[in-house]
DNA sequence: GGGACGACTGGGAGCGCTCCCAGTCACCGA
DNA sequence: TCGGTGACTGGGAGCGCTCCCAGTCGTCCC
């Protein structure tokens, strides 16, 4: 009779780490119910919870979230995912905020952010199989540009995913979480009216971007609202570049010498536009008042500071991971706005 | 005789994605072929390998990593530690690029990178366990203080890590992957003395950086070299805030009102310092030059553009991911110094 | 008394891989 | 002819979990 030799092959390895089953052993129980504790503890006596709870502090024990996806098909983490131009957003100073949003709203969750970026076209098919594949279990989409094929990519790989801001050009619902803009762009200009400014030009932002088009149509709206007749000449349009604000400024001074305020769509424009009206020796706010966008730290950092409305960042941030967590326990797609606060500093 | 009935379960879901099995089929071998032509197709046929990598074609095979992991005992990800205050580095107009850069060179060998912020204990005291399990591979770790505690942690969990910039505080090898600080503030001294400044100041960055520390002993290394006679009245230190450069600006100007030229530690501060230098109606770089670190964005922002070292951040992130991988792969640990180069602008 | 029910538990099966052993087959040199 | 060797292959075992089924108890109601 020969003896079955059951090839026990046991990786030997220097002290791993607990397992369930060492956990179940130390508290006398099975591993079903161990598990049953790790996912809450439905349907456990107190008494073994107790004793498992106990054990798992003892034995320092933390799941092994590799065995834990292979069985509920669940990457238990989320993307970051970055669909433009690097340096366009790498420059944004709300991008480290929004990152930092994200990230803390996520770790309350204990659930890990993975960056990636997609700007090239190169990156896309390169992350395409790593979506598709559901390396993540959802996407929260930075891109400002109208169109971005994220959208249709993680549609098709069937990835819950929320982009921050409108996307724009896009058919069907999409999940979004935005600041509300056009009524942000109506507060300031609105503002720059009851202070007494008749002549207010603005910079607007790029016009693919749901930001660009939406400041610009709070701008013109509240305008007509107040009876001003339009006057196409008070209208630059930048790209939310420090250098397209000075330029945007220095234009807008040349054509109409005697406005008296601007609305600038971007606190780096903005500060941008600080350099140009300073250049002519007018003085802000005595003789030019300025209005930002965004409160990001130039608009307190700027010379005078910036009087500007902020955008709700932190709330941004928790309402897309909020989204994101409920659309992947099987929500559907929603979209929110969320109302931006005027800050008034020295500039306005 | 009762009939053994074998509970299939096989979760009834729509379209699982292809398995090994399936392109093993398909390609009309056994799993492990397919699992060797995975990984790099040693001692495999070219007949094999082709119909492999067809089928995995076919069948839009990717791996999943859950299951490799559980047996590999590897996470396959990296993460991007940030060991800080928040503020401090979500501030830094270095940590994008920082990010930026590690993220491009991991997406080159595939590997995902998580974000994670330790900045309080508490944030600490919840990735302490994330990061013994080990459901990272290694960590890079972004800290500009003087003996961040995570040092410790990570040593104690057996994980690789890198550190960017040098540790301080530390006993025994740690590596890490540095700018050659003093060797820069060197240089840019010592361009400040060859432009015939004569009465040249500091604004060094906090001493409890490595950064502060270095390019602080670079300034003052440089004017021994020179025989200049050292001044404590021309030293103030910031802490690399826009607002203390403003103010070590101020300072120094009402301390020594004859002062032809200041070294500032970072772009933000001279930025900041800029602004007081104007204030008093004194020109840049007529009657002060300023030289600034970092090469940031607002080096090139400022009003006149800013005269400084760049830090080599491409490379910096590039060596930083090269030497994890090499850690990960076995290698002992190793520090890397990089050269940073004088960019001439206005300002000096 | 007996059936129904709810609370709780144990443990088999299986998630999709990699690892490793035992082959098989051709080829070579003695 | 035969053993040895190297290239290649198949498939069992097992990584550490979760899921689910089949139990085992009390309790309660008819």
């Amino acid at each position: 009779m020969t003896e079955t030799t059951p090839h026990r092959r046991r990786r030997v390895q220097a002290k791993r780490p607990p397992t369930i089953h060492d956990v179940a052993a130390h508290a006398g129980v099975s591993r079903g119910t161990v598990s049953r504790v790790l996912q809450g503890g439905h349907n456990v006596s107190p008494a073994s919870r107790e004793a498992v709870d106990a054990a798992i502090r003892k034995l320092g024990y933390v799941v092994n979230r590799a065995a834990r996806s292979l069985v509920t098909q669940r990457a238990g983490s989320v993307a970051f995912l970055l669909s433009e131009t690097q340096d366009r957003f790498f420059e944004d100073p709300n991008f480290t905020t929004l990152l930092r949003g994200c990230t803390q709203a996520l770790a309350a969750h204990d659930i890990p952010l993975v960056v990636i970026t997609a700007g090239t076209e190169a990156e896309r098919r390169r992350i395409t199989p790593f979506l598709s594949a559901h390396h993540v279990d959802g996407v929260l989409l930075i891109s400002s540009h109208r169109g971005s094929p994220m959208v249709g990519h993680l549609r098709r790989a069937g990835l819950p995913f929320v982009c921050c801001g409108k996307p724009l050009g896009q058919r069907g619902k999409v999940s979004y979480v935005a600041a509300d803009d056009r009524e942000g762009a109506k507060e300031m200009v609105r503002y720059l009216l009851e202070s007494g400014r008749e002549r207010i030009a603005t910079i607007a932002g790029p016009q693919d971007s749901p930001g660009g088009v939406e400041r610009l149509a709070g701008y013109r709206e509240v305008l007509a609202e107040h009876g001003v007749a339009p006057d196409e000449r008070l209208v630059e349009v930048g790209d939310y570049s420090w250098a397209s604000g000075e330029a945007g400024m220095q234009r807008l001074l040349a054509r109409v010498p005697d406005l008296d305020a601007v609305f600038v769509a971007s606190d780096l424009m903005a500060d941008g536009a600080l350099t140009a009206i300073g250049r002519t020796g007018r003085r802000v706010p005595a003789d030019v008042a300025v209005g930002g966008f965004d409160d990001s730290p130039v608009a307190s950092a700027a010379r005078p500071p910036l009087t500007t409305m902020r955008q709700p960042w932190d709330r941004i941030s928790e309402t897309m991971v909020g989204r994101l967590l409920a659309q992947i326990g099987g929500e559907g797609p929603a979209t929110v706005i969320l109302p931006t606060e005027l800050v008034v500093r020295e500039s306005a």
